[in-house]
DNA sequence: TGTACATCAGTGAACGCGCGTTCACTGATGTAC
DNA sequence: TGTACATCAGTGAACGCGCGTTCACTGATGTAC
């Protein structure tokens, strides 16, 4: 590996976190594409020149925490997934994790939310790629189960979906209740859990359907 | 009604008109929250101090934006929700009634897309309510299928706000299609009508459930 | 180990610029008589 | 219908301010011998 860490590299890396940090908690009162350099260097207590040895500009350092903020989802969600003695159970494992998730790391879910469809091209274009992995080891994950016995990879895929939506959904409704703006976070909870029994008892009756006889 | 129109009352409400008009082009490339009040006056034509004989500021303007943006989505809605004679049918034509909104009008799906999770709070509440009032109106809709019956209060609001989220971004998902920044138009309706009918197929098999009993 | 030179993260001053807001104003439109 | 006065949407100049970017620099750290 690359990983000669000199003094200097060393102090690179902590500057380069302090402004990952920073611009991520200033993000918590406006979005990526309001946010001055100027801002986040004053946060880090450097110069504002001194931005420019790390990133070209506000929207680069956004792309680079896309990567930080989905990056720790993927066990989350492998371990929301993992098969459970039975149904109900698992889904309110899954259910609590999303909102544990959202307790440890809210400025990462806010961050999410903020900027899937924020004014920042290429940082829109980098959670869709994410969110897509996702919807793609889920649908892995899901593979697995008995009633999953005879999809097709296409109809996978788009359960993988589903729930990746709902997810994310759901992380965003508890961050909401976490700062009271929507329903309290026991309610979101409830509400979550029975559309999540919806899509399963759904998902058990399912039948892949034939592409309609040519005329 | 208020609706003495002097030749000046119609030369304000044009402005204010083209004051909004102006906004929500400026939002297909940034966010509202850095959206500069010179910006859309300069749009218009107008001095940067006339703006304020219309809204407080930039905020102001984007609420207002709101109800502009979801008002007129109420009768897509009951239109494509109106019972069919077969559900497959009913489904395609909820789909293409999504579609054909987001066609007509991008500007304020981008808007919603944009803004539901932004970086100001009034807008964001102002469209949570909306969409709030969606998922009754829906839940209202669905509680007249045969289908529903039997289904408590509690859990039709459940499956409107499933209806809704999925509406929403099923038409998010048809503006990026639009810009050519996820999949096609095509695909989205493909998996936006599988999704549909796995909500559908869990709904014909939901059983209300019973608290746990006491221990 | 010691010395001479290279690297490069961070500095601080400077730049031109556009911002939001205020203010006294203008002149077309509306109102009272 | 005509006149005198009131209203008020939009003006244009001015303000102080913080912005992003550039530049030559400094001085601690790293490297070669």
């Amino acid at each position: 590996m690359s990983t000669t860490q000199s003094q200097r590299d060393l102090q690179k890396a902590r500057t380069r976190r302090a402004l990952l940090d920073a611009g991520l908690a200033l993000l918590e009162e406006q979005s990526l594409s309001s946010i001055g350099l100027r801002e986040i260097t004053r946060a880090v207590g450097i110069s504002p020149a001194a931005f420019y040895r790390h990133f070209r500009d506000v929207a680069d350092l956004g792309v680079a925490l896309v990567e930080e903020s989905l990056g720790s989802l993927h066990e989350v969600i492998r371990e929301g997934l993992t098969e459970r003695s039975e149904d109900g159970e698992r889904i309110d494992h899954l259910v609590e994790a999303i909102a544990a998730y959202v307790r440890r790391h809210p400025e990462h879910i806010r961050f999410v939310a903020r900027e899937r469809h924020g004014g920042v091209a290429a940082v829109r274009t980098a959670i869709g790629a994410q969110l897509d992995r996702f919807a793609e080891e889920v649908a892995r994950l899901l593979a697995r189960d008995e009633v999953s016995r005879g999809w097709s990879a296409e109809d996978l895929r788009m359960l993988g979906e589903t729930y990746v939506d709902h997810m994310v959904m759901t992380a965003f409704a508890f961050l909401a209740a976490a700062q009271g703006e929507g329903p309290p976070e026991d309610a979101v909870a409830h509400t979550a859990r029975r559309q999540l029994r919806l899509i399963s008892l759904g998902r058990r009756h399912w039948t892949s359907q034939q592409a309609p006889p040519a005329p």
